[in-house]
Formats: C-alpha cells, structure tokens, sequence
DNA sequence: AAAATGTTGCTGTAT
DNA sequence: GCAACATTTT
C-alpha cells in the first residue's frame, strides 16, 4: 500500500489508486478523454495528486505505461510521481517515465544518437560555461573600450537568449542596459563561444533542448519516430516553461495528448527566461485544447491562505485568485522579529528541537530561504543540536571544486577534446599553473589518440602523465575508475584543500557509489550534472526523517506541516537586486506566495527589521529607500498574523 | 615570469 | 565557500 511508502513526506493518501478521494474538477482532470488540456490550478489544490491520478487512470484504461512520460521540474518530483503510480498500480504501473525536460532530452539523444548527430558529445555546467567564456574574453578584450560583460554575465545573456529565443538586443537588456553598447562584441564573443563548444564536443544545458527541438521540427522522419513513442505528455510546473521548452513540445502536438498543469502565480523562474504566455495563451495555440480549474486548496489552514492571498491583493497583477482552504480553520501565523541572523537561525533550531521532544518528526518541519548563504547560519544552528537535515538547493555534490578536481582525469578519458578538464586537472599538480596548463592543453588538443595527448604532456608533470595512464588502464565501470583516481590524487587534492580536507575527502566514497549505478565515465557524469543530487541529500543515512531546509525555488510542490520563512526582511523579498524592473519585483512576490504556501498547519514568518544585508548593500541613499519601501510586508495587517520581537 | 600562498569581499534563484 | 586581488616564493 501507498502508506509505507512515505514519499518525503508527502500524505500517503496521494499514493491511492481510485478516484474516490478526488474532488469534482480533480476528477474531471485526471479522467478527460483525450485530447490536449491546460490544468490551471492555485497552490495546494492537488496539482501533484492530478497528475498521479491521472497516470493511474491512463494505465487502468490500457494505455501502455511506457507510452506516457511525465516532464516534471526536478528529479526529486519525478521519482515521487513514478512511485506514487506504481505503488497505486503495481506491475501495470511499471514503465511509467518521468524526468526533468533535460533528462527528457539526453534520453532521446542517446537513443538515437545518428538521429541528432551528437555522439561522444560531454555535457557540460554553468561554471564550464563560464570558464570558456573566461578564456575567450582573455583573448580579445584588449582592443574594446566600451564596458564588456563578465563572463559569467556572458553565459546568462546566451543562455536566457537561446531559452526565450529572442534578439540579442532584448536579452542584453534582460542582463543590464548598460551592456548595449557592447553589443557587437558580445556577438562576435558568443559565436566564438558556439564555435568553441563544436570543435570540444560539448553539449551546454540549453544545447540538449535545442538539439532535440530543432531536429523534430526539421526532419519529419526523425519527429515521428521520435514522437510517436509516447500517447500522453504530461508536464508538471507548466508556469516555469520558457519558449524553448514549448518549442520541443510542439512536434508532440500531433502524435500525443498534452496535459499541463501549472498555476501562474506560482512562476517565479523568469530569470530562466519562463513564459507564462505558454499558460495564458495556450488555447489560443492549441485550439482543441480544454481548460480546467481546481481551486479548492487541500494543504492548508484559511489563516495560512489569508496571508497568501492578502500579498497577491497586493500586486498590480490581477491574478484572480483566492485560495479558500477546504479545511477551514486553524493556527494564526506567526510573524516574528530578531535582531540579527544568529538569533533568528537558534530560534528556528531550538523550536524545532523542542518540538520534536514533544513527539513531532523531524521530517514535519521545513525551513525556507530564499537564497543558499542564508541557509548557512541555521545550518549551523541545526548542526550544534543533533538536528538531522537535509540542505537542498545551493551547491550539488558534482559541482564542488574537489569533486571536479576528482573526475577532471575521468573527463579527459571520456571525451580527450575536453578542454576544461584538461587544464582543471593539469593544474593539481605541482609546479603548473596557469600558463604552464594552456600551453600543454594546447598541444594536447592537436593529437587524436588519448596515447598521443598524454605523450604530449611531456616533461612538465611525469605524476600528471603516469596517473592519467593508470586511471585510463581502470577506465571502466566508472565506480573503478574513480576509486583508482581517489587513490592516486589524494595526495595532491590534500595539499590542495588541507584545511577542510578533512569534509571534502568524506565526499569521495560517495562519488564512487554515484558511479556505481552507472556503466561508462560520460553517462555518470551526464546523470549527475542534469539531475543532480544535493551534496546534504547525498549524505544523508536513508531513514528520512529529517528537517528540510530548502530554497523556495526548490521548493515548489513540496509541503510540511510546520514552515518557517525565514528572512521576510526588508531588501530580502523583494531582494534588492531585483529592484531594476517590476516584472522582477513582481516575480519576486510570487517567490514568496510561492514559500507562503507550504504549510500544512502552522506558518512562522521570520525577519530582521534592522536594516540588513539587501539594503545596507542598495548603491545609494535613494536606491536604500526605494528597497525599504518595495517590502511586501512594509504594511502587513496586523489581524492576520501574531506579531512578537524576541 | 610563473606559481604558490594569503587576504578580502561578496554571495540570486537552477536545469 | 569561493573568486578576485595582492603578496611572497621559486
């Protein structure tokens, strides 16, 4: 049965298999005859439960569970949903897929490798991006006098203008106007970025989606073969889909029902180039299509959603929604002042503590921050206490510095045109840095066996060679291949990190059992760099009870019956950065709708009024009063929360 | 001249 | 925790 399986968290009862604990519009969703439709539905009102609902039904009614794929946010949601459905249905439910559009994606590149012409390609980060980036700006920014951008401002003008497929000019704007000027080289500087990535055999985020779209619309060989495999999309967090993302589902459109379920006030990734357009205008885009509404909401108490809907009143938007809580009433939220981020962090880890000693589960609690460094102080709160936890969002095991360092070696064997790991991995060892790495990379990147490339490393690092070789003889299964290169690089990695050497190696053994699950170099790397796993998840003993200390963005879909916000503080939300436009401003507000939004039972608000880091960092005395007075609690009715300063 | 080491400042959300 | 910058060592 659904209960044990406990799904982080979540009510068992949504693991169940008949329609009977679905409300009228629920139903009506997860029982439409196919065709295309749009579920429009407020938080909490059983958007997860739809879906769910709606697999089981699709399974019962003899559709092939293999032909039904679930694109979902994270692969935290995905995993739940194929749980869910094949705890409800058993071995019917088996076959059921569910992933990120990215993992979507790789899946159908790797199926059809001759299809999409990317074989042997390496998936690459943010901070690979970034570091090409690096590397091009250093060649050429010597000429320019206009401000160039930073490269990591690079990779969000490329990347938000591939996601929202709009003109240069418009996603420099989104970055910073004062960049226009710059806009030639910024163009010369991307197509020398692409031009880059070809000749390395690299395949960026955005290069995963739009390899697969473009190639379905162009060859209509390859979209039917592609897109007939599947009867029924259904894609969760529809309000988070860029244009990118509804170019790659348009080729579905003929072959396979689509069912989206979102909720607009809920879209807070804009800065990822979402578009709610794909809800608002969805019938007009696919006309024989059918929308639905759910808004009674199942989560929470009517003080809870009081708060909720007091901040949307508030926006210039008119979202049209009022959640109305189908149990009624409960706890009033508290609303609850410190004087500095210690206090708030020890008052969050000792309430918790005291209530688990009256019989609360850890896991009944959740934190939620609305960026990773703010998490930092309660983390450490919740350490000095015993309190176990998990940390999501932030910095992912694969990304940190000593585990890159780690699999540079691994890289190289996989794709030997992998610039970045060459240089990454060549500069562990003593005596090369900078300089020394490029010049080798460069006669590195000239040869085309692996043999060759490591002969021509030469003299500068014999121990760079010889420890190549060896993890090029273990190459394979992975787990191998990095126990080997743990062996033969902790040495230098120590030297490297000896302070906190100590917490990093402990990352290691968790790395080779990652790699484990996996049978070549590029598919475990591939793996973890789309869907990747939390360093703190990854720790974690497998029992699962534990406090969830988590960003809002992460987030979504998630409920505990106890949340904290922590943070509601003036130059916090909205963050000052965002203080430039009011589609920002506003985007903002849905982060914190969206936080607002998870409690089951009780709602604690936490925030510093004493001027704190967003404001105290505003530019100017002008830019400080504009902060204060876009706080969205600046004038929060006293009747809707209890309001205390400890 | 390049590498190594030390210091300071700042940190947006993520596939 | 990390990157950019500054300083010391090889």
């Amino acid at each position: 049965m659904a209960k044990d399986q406990h799904v982080s968290g979540r009510r068992a009862v949504q693991g169940s298999h008949d329609t009977s604990d679905l409300n009228l519009a629920q139903r009506r969703a997860a029982m439409a005859d196919d065709g295309h439709a749009l579920v429009l539905a407020g938080a909490g009102c059983g958007k997860t439960k739809t879906i769910d609902a709606r697999c089981n039904h699709l399974i019962s009614e003899g559709v092939p569970a293999h032909q039904i794929y679930v694109l979902a946010f994270t692969r935290r949601s995905a995993e739940e949903i194929v749980a869910r459905v094949e705890a409800s249905l058993g071995s019917r439910g088996k076959g059921l897929q569910a992933s990120t559009f990215h993992a979507f994606c790789m899946k159908m590149i790797r199926h059809h490798p001759s299809a999409f012409g990317c074989y042997r390609f390496s998936v690459i980060d943010r901070e690979d991006q970034v570091d090409i980036f690096k590397a091009l700006l250093g060649r050429t920014s010597k000429t320019t006098t206009v401000i160039m951008p930073t490269a990591a401002q690079l990779v969000d003008i490329y990347s938000f203008g591939r996601n929202t497929r709009c003109t240069p000019t418009t996603a420099i704007e989104n970055e910073d106007a004062a960049l226009l000027p710059a806009k030639k080289h910024i163009i010369a500087i991307c197509r020398q970025y692409r031009d880059r990535k070809q000749q390395r055999k690299y395949l960026d985020y955005d290069d995963i989606l739009e390899v697969v779209g473009t190639r379905l619309h162009e060859d209509a060989g390859v979209r039917k073969s592609v897109c007939s495999q599947f009867k029924h999309i259904l894609v969760d967090e529809f309000q988070d889909t860029n244009p990118l993302q509804w170019h790659l589902l348009t080729p579905f459109l003929e072959f396979a029902n689509l069912f989206c379920v979102g909720d607009d006030a809920q879209s807070i990734y804009g800065f990822r180039g979402a578009d709610f357009n794909n809800v608002h205008r969805f019938k007009e885009r696919v006309p024989d299509s059918t929308t639905l509404k759910l808004n009674k909401n199942y989560r929470s108490t009517q003080e809870i959603l009081d708060v909720s809907n007091w901040l949307l009143a508030q926006s210039s938007i008119d979202y049209d929604k009022r959640l109305v809580a189908a149990r009624g009433s409960g706890h009033k939220p508290r609303l609850l002042n410190f004087a500095g981020d210690w206090q708030e962090a020890n008052w969050i880890a000792a309430d918790i503590a005291a209530r688990h000693r009256k019989g609360r589960t850890w896991s009944d609690h959740m934190i939620l921050v609305r960026t990773a460094y703010t998490a930092r102080a309660v983390e450490a709160c919740l350490i000095e206490r015993n309190i176990p936890y998990i940390f999501i969002g932030g910095t992912k095991l694969l990304e940190t510095a000593h585990v890159k360092d780690l699999l540079s070696p691994l890289r190289i064997i996989a794709n030997p045109a992998d610039e970045i790991a060459w240089t990454r991995y060549l500069r562990l060892w003593p005596g090369i840095g900078r300089v020394k790495a490029a010049a080798i990379v460069e006669r590195v990147l000239g040869k085309t066996t692996i043999e060759d490339a490591m002969e021509a490393i030469g003299a500068s690092s014999p121990n760079a060679r010889a420890t190549l070789q060896q993890i090029l003889a273990a190459d394979e299964p992975p787990a191998r291949a990095v126990r080997v290169a743990v062996e033969l690089l902790s040495k230098t990695l120590e030297a490297q990190y000896k302070k906190d050497w100590d917490q990093r190696r402990l990352d290691f053994p968790l790395v080779e059992k990652l790699a484990q699950k996996h049978t070549s170099i590029m598919a475990f790397i591939e793996h973890y760099l789309l869907d990747p796993m939390n360093a703190s998840e990854t720790r974690q003993s497998s029992n699962g009870d534990v406090v969830f200390l988590i960003t809002v963005h992460s987030a979504k879909g998630a409920e505990r019956k106890v949340c904290y916000v922590m943070n509601v503080s003036p130059g916090a939300y909205p963050s000052s950065r965002a203080m430039g436009s009011g589609d920002q401003i506003e985007e903002e507000r849905r982060v914190l709708y969206v936080a607002l939004t998870r409690p089951q039972d009780e709602l604690i608000i936490t925030r510093k009024l004493l001027p704190s880091f967003g404001i105290v960092n505003a530019a100017s005395e002008g830019d400080q009063v504009a902060v204060a007075d876009a706080y969205f609690l600046k004038n929060f009715p006293d009747d809707l929360a209890d309001e205390e300063f400890l």
